[in-house]
DNA sequence: GATTGTGAAGAGCTTCACAGCT
DNA sequence: AGCTGTGAAGCTCTTCACAATC
């Protein structure tokens, strides 16, 4: 009996571990994996694996294991990963360009449809096959574009104005990297990527190391 | 009476929070804030922010609330901000760069030492104030630097062998960009940052919210 | 009156352990 | 024998609520 009442955010994030593993064994589709070695290659213990799949109903059959293409489907389907999400980048800096030109993004089904630069002088320049755009077409093109997801890439000062343009064109979800709380509507979702936030949190973790007899899980 | 067990890792993500409101109010240093002002600005609920700051005993004064001062000095100390930090980068392309030029880093005590690259015609060449330096250069200037923190951004097939290259070189904590779990000796922290894995939440929390008729919080 | 510090209740997530299936 | 699915137990983090303090 499926248990979807509805996925909790760190199954959410663990469903992108499973993803990683099972993409890297797509030669191996007709095989089967046990919760056991899924556990084992993202760090999971076995029960929480299944309760996690537990959610797509009864996928697993006992004493062999989940069919490793099967289990693959769901999982891109449950997260959103068998269609391809319209994105567009706000601020073509270092970290901008930097995303661009990633190219994972691509493969796992993000196409980026527009960039945007406040800086007249980067405007009109290509990068990683865009043309950056001035801000005043971002409501426009992402309209055109039917863009659901926005990158931000600016700097802090900039970045509430940006996620309110973002949001006004249509676009229902942020993902962030500048180091700024945004504040937005219900229904259009966030997530944070903030490097000095990570490298305070490793600090942090290397201290209480440090600092204890016994080391901290 | 202080409250200092163990602070636990969801407080001290929080605790980065925290110490940019207070860093934003260096000048009214001689003033106060409450917990409820705190939570405001942050996201946190105001009985939340007192459990957290309550780490380091009373600091705060009843019908007043927090020196803004004080509490940033504490705060800075316990999640080892209040030292430089030695870091060193390893892989200089598109997001290596834009790391080491990240202003932010050095404004918050973590100071770059070194940046290493396989490719032997990125070595030699100079970017952010540095000079690119082959692999094999690594364990000993990582161990004259004495740095302890390392940034991975080099392709995920080659972050496991650099992980380990760091690890028998000193470092105590890694900043990973690259999307691979690492598998660390026991007193080595790992900080992970992986875009794709951030999309593909926001993409996840994209569908809850379009999938619900109520609004997921 | 405002705000802290905190015990107790509440919510949510993880782990255990085992019946049941192959 | 091996493995799944899951109720129940255990644990951690969050929220409530209020006495104590300024």
């Amino acid at each position: 009996m499926p248990n979807s009442d509805r996925i909790s955010k760190p199954t959410g994030r663990r469903m992108s571990l499973y993803l990683r593993v099972l993409h890297s064994r797509i030669d191996q589709a007709n095989a089967a994996i046990s919760s056991k070695e899924l556990g084992a290659q993202t760090g999971v213990k076995d029960a929480q694996v299944r309760k996690d799949l537990a959610c797509f109903g009864s996928l697993g059959r006992p004493g062999v294991g989940y069919g490793v293409s099967e289990l693959h489907n769901q999982l891109r389907k449950a997260m959103g990963m068998d269609q391809t999400w319209k994105t567009v980048l706000v601020g073509t800096g270092n970290i901008g360009r930097a995303l661009l030109a990633y190219p994972r993004f691509r493969n796992e089904g993000f196409d980026f449809a527009a960039a945007f630069d406040q800086d007249k002088k980067a405007v009109g320049k290509r990068i990683s096959g865009l043309t950056i755009q001035s801000m005043d077409e971002l409501k426009r093109t992402v309209k055109k574009s039917s863009a659901l997801i926005g990158l931000i890439a600016v700097p802090p000062a900039a970045a509430a104005t940006v996620a309110q343009m973002l949001v006004d064109a249509g676009i229902r979800g942020i993902l962030n990297f500048a180091p700024v709380r945004l504040h937005l509507p219900q229904g259009v979702a966030v997530v944070n990527v903030d490097f000095t936030d990570a490298l305070e949190q490793l600090a942090f973790e290397i201290r209480l190391v440090k600092a204890d007899v016994k080391v901290v899980k």
